[in-house]
DNA sequence: AAGTCGTGGTG
DNA sequence: TCACCAAGACT
């Protein structure tokens, strides 16, 4: 429940909404849901699950192709897997997309194609969590649940000069955005939280001047501000190597594999190539002169840099190997390869 | 319950 | 250049 002390600050920070809160293509305004426009569950559920660990720069694009090409949770459901692993290709986390579509099904087939309106109903959906729940329940379903996101953390931890550590003082952050959380229109409440995040208590030189928050923030006060929230350091990443296997069979066809759902880039297309790894050992997917096109891709993935060198050989007539297949000519859509696999073809195409 | 899982922008 | 960071979930 809002404590009495804090009503004063989600009032400040709905008022700094209705004139700052920016126009995004899944989200009703202040201003048009007073005049009786109900938010899409849809569009507020796809937007949240490409928004996680994401920018809004980065999800646009995103949003506007798959909202196009499928308006609703059953066009998205009666997709086939690969259009939509191909769609999603570029914007990573790629079991977001695989559980995007098991969710999908599961609300158009055991749900009749509405969403649950609950954070626990939500909860029971594939690629749903905590976050994500708070987030539709309270976005489109005008229920007082607290989100808590990176945004939220870093502005409670500022707002109460917190200098516990993430993720340890986790707990006590959701306590105090649950204090803070409001019973009457906690939807723009939690956008609110997040615009302001994002666009003014920023990670980096936070605008305090600007904030509608700055006269009752102890970190503004206590001058540390700029420093919350501290995290536990974290590990460096490794360099692996490997190599990727470039061939065209005399159709013009390409020689690719479908990756395994579990795992990196689960689900997605990709060359044949190595394990990457310290020593990789060459795997060419058949036995032929295989030439070194002289330059390698250099990716750096969540938990480890990637060198990866490319090689290239025309295909012979043959069967396509155990566990990959030929994409045809005109089939093939750069477009729909993760971006790793994408530089490779780039450096393909230009060598 | 730490580790895994992408990518592009930023300072 | 490079570490850090983003509207986290899953195992």
């Amino acid at each position: 429940m809002q404590k009495n002390e804090h009503k004063v600050v989600s009032t400040a920070l709905l008022a700094w909404y209705d004139v700052h809160a920016r126009e995004l293509p899944w989200r009703v305004s202040p201003s048009d849901r007073q005049a009786g426009v109900v938010p899409d569950p849809y569009r507020v559920w796809l937007s949240e699950i490409m928004l996680q660990q994401t920018t809004v720069a980065a999800v646009k694009d995103y949003f506007h192709r798959f909202t196009s090409r499928w308006p609703t949770v059953q066009d998205l459901a009666a997709a086939r897997d690969e259009d939509v692993m191909g769609e999603w290709a570029g914007l990573g986390y790629y079991a977001r997309a695989r559980n995007l579509l098991k969710c999908a099904r599961q609300v158009t087939q055991a749900h009749g194609g509405i969403f649950p309106d609950t954070h626990d109903g939500l909860l029971t959906l594939p690629g749903v969590g905590p976050y994500t729940a708070a987030a539709i329940a309270s976005i489109a379903f005008d229920r007082s649940e607290t989100v808590l996101d990176g945004n939220v953390e870093r502005v409670m931890a500022r707002f109460h000069d917190i200098h516990d550590p993430l993720p340890g003082s986790k707990p006590r952050l959701r306590d105090l955005a649950e204090e803070h959380t409001p019973l009457a229109r906690p939807g723009d409440h939690a956008q609110a939280v997040m615009d302001l995040g994002a666009t003014v208590c920023t990670p980096k030189s936070p605008a305090c001047g600007i904030c509608p928050l700055m006269p009752d923030c102890q970190g503004r006060l206590a001058g540390t501000a700029a420093e919350l929230p501290k995290k536990t350091p974290k590990k460096p990443k490794p360099t692996r190597y490997g190599y990727a296997y470039v061939a065209r069979d005399a159709g013009g066809g390409w020689l690719m594999e479908r990756r395994p759902d579990k795992g990196l880039l689960g689900g997605m297309l990709g060359w044949p190539g190595s394990d990457w790894s310290e020593k990789p050992s060459p795997n060419p997917p058949f036995e032929a002169d295989w030439h070194d096109i002289g330059a390698e891709v250099r990716h750096t993935f969540t938990h480890f840099h990637l060198h990866l060198r490319v090689l290239t050989a025309p295909m012979p007539d043959i069967a396509a190997p155990a566990g990959l297949h030929i994409v045809a000519k005109h089939d093939f859509r750069p477009s729909d390869l993760p971006t790793v696999m994408r530089k490779a073809y780039d450096l393909w195409r230009d060598h």
